[in-house]
DNA sequence: GCTTTAGACGTAT
DNA sequence: ATACGTCTAAAGC
């Protein structure tokens, strides 16, 4: 990742992303912005240090500034299982694979409280490729933003998930989802 | 219910 | 070309 500084009239404005963090106990989240907009998140970190280097570590330059502690805030009470729309909040457009891309616009659309399996999401976007979805979800670049913890497998068991099954269990839980012996209800 | 197996596809190397 | 992945379906126990 390249990023470009611009002087004009002695004032630099860099390209490099915000990086702000917020924390609930010892529950640590953090969001990268750039342009007033979240281009990354990361799923909660057993202290600031860590949520911090996970967040930037794809990152050459970039500043810790408390300017977006409410958008990381947002992601806290969303990963909490309050209902927060992030519309118009987040960017994924630095996402260049159209795969990738079409599978997160699909994952985008599942509303709060519900679930779809990855073949769903294969289908919807006119693939077989089941795995692929998997593969692509599992690259996220905004996680809770983007809900990728709503996507299950089609035996409605809860499927993989980068911070581990049973975070997602609990994000899902948190949203009221029902969990009876390791299967969605719905 | 459980495990194994083959299948299907996109991506990274 | 090869290996891998937040998977699926079918077959066997």
């Amino acid at each position: 990742m390249t990023y470009f500084i611009y002087i004009y009239g002695g004032i630099q404005i860099s390209n490099e992303p915000i990086i702000s963090t917020y924390n609930k106990g010892n529950l640590h989240f953090a969001v990268a912005v750039k342009d007033k907009k979240i281009i990354k998140t990361i799923l909660p970190k057993s202290s600031k240090k860590k949520a911090i280097n996970d967040i930037s570590d794809e990152y050459l330059s970039f500043k810790i500034s408390n300017k977006y502690q409410n958008f990381a805030e947002d992601v806290c009470n969303a990963y909490f299982g309050n209902s927060i729309s992030f519309k118009d909040k987040f960017d994924y457009s630095s996402v260049n694979n159209e795969f990738q891309k079409e599978v997160l616009q699909e994952v985008a659309e599942i509303p709060y409280g519900e679930t779809k399996t990855y073949k769903q999401i294969a289908e919807a976007i006119d693939s077989k490729a089941y795995r692929a979805v998997g593969t692509a979800i599992g690259k996220n670049p905004l996680p809770i933003i983007i809900p990728c913890h709503r996507v299950i497998k089609s035996d409605l068991s809860i499927g993989g998930f980068f911070g581990g099954t049973e975070m997602k269990k609990e994000i899902l839980e948190n949203e009221g989802v029902c969990i009876v012996n390791g299967k969605i209800q719905r």
